[in-house]
DNA sequence: ATTCTGTACCAATACAGGATTGGTTTGCCT
DNA sequence: AGGCAAACCAATCCTGTATTGGTACAGAAT
């Protein structure tokens, strides 16, 4: 999908539909409002809202289906049933495990098979998650950047394992507790840690990519095991400690 | 659910039931009727219908689920519909690259969770494996040591991520791949890593179990490289090197 | 004649309300 | 006290309509 660089009124549209996405005024899905009502809200046609969501979809800044509508971010993957049947039977701990397996090597792959623009829509996730305004937004954005680079690993598999971990984590309450892990000051340092990761793909060392990526999570591990702690201390545990039965 | 043999109505409730799923007249989706037609179908009340079902879900012949129906058989594994979707969009190469990424740390989890009658558990299932007589034992005794350690690594996750990798690979095509890679000096070679990663799982070493499931991965990955490589040059490219596409 | 724009149409998905189905409880009869 | 039918509840399905993105068509403007 090679999209011109928008002009003219359809520049415009981006400007502001990008102001709209960065604004915290959308659903915890990231949905927008449909094209015919960004069509009358701008005063354009339908036509220049679809030029210029071609464009932000082009760069990864949302995605669009038929029936269903525009959201901000990245999809998460289909995965079925199969996601439903596994969260009530693992816990956050065993995911975030099961993040530090995978997700370093998908950086490494990334930075091994990244293709020339998708740096810069790296970097764009990354700077709007530095810039969301609340926790939704810093949700949406964050697991946007994640997905992108998951999937600019090229390896199908480990995409679906990634996916399968996503899906898992976006049940609302483990949303939840993760917000309740951040602020001003982990933002910094996530921020730092993507830039440092989102270089490192740049520069295609994979083995700085894994190192990052590494790095990135261990300190959201953290973060998550003193959130998990807090919770447990007030009052017992709860569903995230379910026990893995094998 | 411990439920007892059905006596009296119960019992002929079970058996007509048993003939009914028999008779081939069900839908392609094995629905069963209803509770409550099946108690007017049979002139006995529902709570004898429902004994019988109990006990013919206890059998593992029919599956319920409360507003859906009652069917015959087993539900559809949600896996198997993830891995059938996977398979045509991935190749061996991805996949062993997944392997790779997944396997060691599952090894190495086993060395930290191992219980005591594991060890001995897999020590047989290598023993079966290089005992066996055809290609068949050989994959057969081979997978299962492979799942029993992802089982003992107890992070249902990542024990979930392997499974679809196996069940990816438990296509024909790619069995009877993986059989033309092997001979006696291979077998030999496996047997002996396959000690030597049961050995640093026993001893509880993590490092030394990650880098020995490693080692016996990288072997296998040759080996199959080689593979790919004699049938790519017989004739052409093959479903194998289906492009990955993100 | 070509391009632009609004409108119409199509395909995919969602939604709401009612129906259906398994799971459980209640109340009546023996 | 036990057994059974009826009633109630929770989960899912079904249907018709509405909604939404994707595309085509027709008329107006240049």
């Amino acid at each position: 999908m090679n999209v011109m660089p928008p002009s003219g009124p359809t520049a415009q549209v981006r400007d502001r539909l990008l102001d709209l996405i960065k604004s915290g005024d959308l659903g915890s899905d990231g949905k927008l409002p449909t094209e015919r009502a960004l069509s009358e809200r701008f005063g354009v046609g339908r036509r220049f809202v679809r030029q210029a969501l071609d464009a932000l979809e082009a760069e990864g800044l949302v995605w669009r289906k038929q029936g269903k509508g525009t959201f901000a971010g990245q999809p998460l993957d289909p995965m079925g049933d199969l996601a439903a049947k596994i969260t009530g039977e693992t816990n956050a701990l065993e995911v975030m495990e099961a993040r530090l397996c995978i997700e370093p090597e998908l950086a490494a792959l990334c930075a091994q098979r990244m293709q020339p623009d998708e740096v810069a829509r790296l970097r764009m996730l990354a700077q709007r998650q530095w810039e969301a305004e609340d926790a939704q937004a810093i949700e949406l954005w964050d697991g946007s950047l994640h997905r992108l680079i998951a999937q600019c690993a090229r390896n199908r598999p480990l995409l679906t394992a990634f996916s399968l971990l996503d899906k898992i984590r976006s049940n609302p309450d483990w949303v939840a507790i993760r917000a309740k892990g951040r602020d001003m000051a982990s933002l910094q340092v996530t921020h730092n840690e993507h830039l440092a990761l989102i270089d490192a793909i740049a520069a295609g060392h994979a083995h700085a990519a894994r190192t990052a990526m590494r790095d990135h999570l261990e300190t959201r591990f953290n973060a998550l095991r003193g959130e998990l702690e807090t919770a447990a201390a007030e009052q017992g545990e709860t569903f995230f400690a379910a026990t893995s039965k094998t």
